[in-house]
Formats: C-alpha cells, structure tokens, sequence
DNA sequence: CGACACTTTGAAGACGATCAACGCCGGTGG
DNA sequence: CCACCGGCGTTGATCGTCTTCAAAGTGTCG
C-alpha cells in the first residue's frame, strides 16, 4: 500500500464517503512521478487515464497548426486531469499536458472515474459540482479575455495570486517564469514584460520575480469597470469566499 | 397532466430511466411562455429555478458596468438553463436570460435538479455527461475567439450553422439578426458587417438574410490553420460525428 | 569565460473598436 | 396617401491595442 500525500485524502471530491471505502479507492490509483518538461499526455492520445495531481505544476496547453501554443491552465496539488474527456464519453485528450515543475500525479484508468460515479452517488455529486465549478472558471476566463485590457488582466492576476496565496502585498513572488504567465493570459511575452513596466502607475511593482503591490482598492477599482462579473472574482470580498468555497463541500 | 412537447421525453438526459418515472419527474415541471423580449431571470437573481427549453431561442447574455453587452449562448429546444448555477452551489444566476424569440420553458425549482441527480444514478451520470459536454464546448469557443479572424470566426460560425442545420450550402437563411449573431460571435456588428463582405473572397455570398457557401473544402482550409482543435470542430466530418453524439447516449 | 535560457526594449504593422453619417424598410398616425 | 419615426444594417475615417520581427540585455551554471 502506497503513502498517499495527505492532501489527496482530504479531496472534497471524496466528501461523503468513509474512510476506509475511500482508502480502498484511492488505493487502485498508481503513484507516478513526472520530471519537469515531460508529458503526461499528448492532444489527441487515447483518453483512458484520469489523474489526481499530489504535488508540482501541470501544463494545459494546446498548439495551433500554425505552431502558437496556448496554455489553458495550470494544475495544482488536488486537482483533477481527464475528467471532462471521460465523463462526456470523448476518445481522444483535448490538450496537451507536461510537468511544469517536477510532479508526482495519483494515475488511474479511466473506468475507475465512471465506476466510482456509478457506485458511489455522493462521489458523482461532488464531481458534478467539482466541474461546473471549473466550467464557471473557464466562463470567467473567457469573459475576461474578451472584456479586459492587458494591464487589467495582469493587475486581476497579481491580485489574485497575492490574495489567493495569501501572500504579503509588500513582497511576495511570482510562482512562474514571466513566459508561463504570459502563455497562461493569452498574451505574447513582450506585451507582458511592457505591461508590467505600465502597471507601475497604477501602484504595482515588479523587478524579477519580485512584486509589490500598494494598494488593493486601487487595482480593484481599475480592473472591475470592464468586467461583467467583477463582484464574483474581482473583490477580496469574492476572492475569499472562493477559497472558502473551495473548502466547503456541496450539499 | 400536461402536454410535453415530446422533445423533452426524448432527451438524453433521461437516458435509461423508466418511462413511468420519467413522466413523473418531467411533472414535476412547470410549462411556461415567455413573449420575444422578456427576461427569464437577471444576473444576480436568486439561482432558484432550472430550466428545460421546451421551443424557442434563450439568449444568455451579460453587461458589464460600461454598459457593453455579451452573449454567451443562444439555447434552443432541449437545452437546459441553470444546472451550473445550481450544482456548484452558487447562490445567483452567473447571467442574464432573455427569451430571443417566444420562448416555451419547463420550469422546476433548483431542487429538483439535485434530488433528482441524487435518486437516479443514471440522470446523475447523464447530467455529468451533458456538463462536460457543455464544458468543452465553451472551450472550444474560447479557444476560437483568442485564435482566429474576425472572418474565420465568422466563416466557421456559417459553415456549421450549414451543416449542423442540414441546410443546402447554395441557399440557406441566417436564423438571427445579424445584431445577435454579430453579438454572439463577440464582435461589434460593423465588423461582422465589413467581414461578411471580405468573405466573398472565400466564396461566401451573403445577401440580407441569405447566405451561399461555393465550396465547404475551402471554407474548412481557411479556418482550420489557425485553430488548435480543427479535427474536433471544422470539418464536416467531425460535425457530422458531434450531431451524432447529441444523439447517442452515454454509456 | 561562454553558452544558453529568459527577459527587455524598439519600431512597424495588423486588426478590431469606435464615432459618425447614411440607407433601407415597416409601421403609425395625421 | 404621405410624412415621420425607430430598428436595423452598411460604409467611411480614425484610433488604440496587441502582435510581430529584430536586437540587445540579464542571469545562471557548467
């Protein structure tokens, strides 16, 4: 029997369900280690494997014909990998996925998802809500990408990174290569690098990795005009909510 | 007892339970009519009631501070309206719902969707499908909004709406306002405007409301360069194959 | 020191949004 | 029957933003 990180054990995905049954099924995941740059998978490999990431960083991107690579987020301890290709019966990975830092990911074959929904209703409402909770993330996203200027976007993202890590507004760093950060709004590199040095007007920060912001109110006032949803991510208020929310389970 | 229309016994969501059972949950439902125009609920709203399309077209839109507006979705017969809101646990309807025609709804309150999820494995399994399906959907879109022309976007959006429709390349009609499918497609109507013009270049005539495509090979070769999806998406294959899959169930 | 990955900066260009004016059509009311 | 109006779509001119291409700067690690 593999030690299993704790972090997996605690996954609202497994609320409802008693420990020893949850043992059991965590138990038929295999624990593989991935180092940084290689692929977990490939766009359009067969999908028969889901994933629960233990530790490190996991890429999503996808690469145009035309050999533009975006990425379309970015996997933390606890979360999920496959879900979407299995549940809705897709045969083939929609993205690509690499380690972006060492990682180590619980492996599973994709039955174990659809069985485990099947035998255990508590598990298929706590995924259910798990994935329209990352559908409205990707909805947020997109009305974001669609309504916000670079600087807005990189303003929303700083402020969210210092809240959600509850990090030190004064000083605290960035989690990435500016690259990634970049690949991860939708923009090219450079227009990130000129957007940090503009957001100095607005009271932020950056030399390196290093990033101070000033004054929380200011970015918020900045970012919300263009935002149709702004109550729900732009505000410290929502921001904390959503951890909450992250720790709570569904009913 | 009333009336359904008889799309709604037949949808997939309801794959695999009882007809006698089905009857009863869909009774549980509430038929209304909603003229062109009115709003089936505002962002914000308490998310207290789900909603199966019964006919007509909803329009899912939201406004931002400035006072832009975007729509998110048009929804036609058999679509459902509020599931997202309701599985995750969020208090308030995440958009706007207008009736884009005269509109015909089964309504139930949010609860239904649970217990029902929670009393019959199989609706809870479909519903996930119907999710992920709906999920990777509006990925696709944002992926096609942040990758492609204002004119691939819009010689995509046609050549679907083609064959989707089962309409004859030759002469087929736009089903909306050239405002909302401008509106849809997240560009401002003179830049759909000026862009239906530049497309006769690539063979797509569009004349008030009638549109001709010469050649789908073409239009398929415009767009697929740029999109990092295009086998899923583009091709008349790939489209032919999701039509199919809408009607097929998940296992 | 030199190689290499990563980042910054500059200049040019493409694209879509915006503002403004106009054309078209159907309906209403005098 | 005609005049007026409002909704809808088209067209032109301009402007800001982001991408692209090119070059140089910074850092680390052997």
């Amino acid at each position: 029997m593999t030690i299993l990180p704790s972090i997996l054990r605690g996954l609202p995905l497994f609320a409802g369900i008693a420990d020893p049954e949850k043992d059991a099924l965590l138990a038929q995941g295999r624990l593989r280690s991935f180092p940084r740059g290689q692929m977990l998978f490939a766009q359009g490999d067969k999908a028969d494997r889901f994933f629960l990431v233990a530790s490190g960083v996991v890429q999503l991107f996808r690469t145009t014909p035309e050999g533009h690579a975006k990425t379309i987020d970015l996997l933390h301890a606890g979360q999920m990998i496959g879900e979407g290709e299995i549940m809705d019966s897709c045969r083939h990975y929609r993205t690509n996925a690499s380690a972006a830092e060492d990682v180590s990911v619980l492996e599973f074959p994709a039955r174990w998802l659809k069985d485990t929904a099947q035998a255990h209703t508590p598990f298929a409402l706590n995924l259910l809500g798990a994935m329209s909770e990352r559908a409205h993330m990707a909805e947020v996203e997109a009305e974001h990408q669609a309504s916000m200027s670079a600087a807005q976007l990189v303003a929303c993202f700083l402020q969210r990174l210092c809240v959600l890590t509850d990090g030190d507004p004064k000083r605290f760093s960035l989690p990435y290569s500016k690259t990634l950060i970049a690949s991860r709004l939708g923009m090219e590199l450079e227009t990130f690098s000129r957007t940090l040095t503009k957001l100095r007007e607005h009271g932020i920060q950056v030399s390196g990795s290093d990033v101070s912001i000033a004054d929380f109110a200011r970015i918020e006032a900045y970012v919300c005009g263009s935002c149709s949803i702004a109550e729900d991510c732009h505000t410290r208020d929502a921001m904390a909510h959503k951890t909450c929310a992250k720790h709570s389970k569904p009913a």
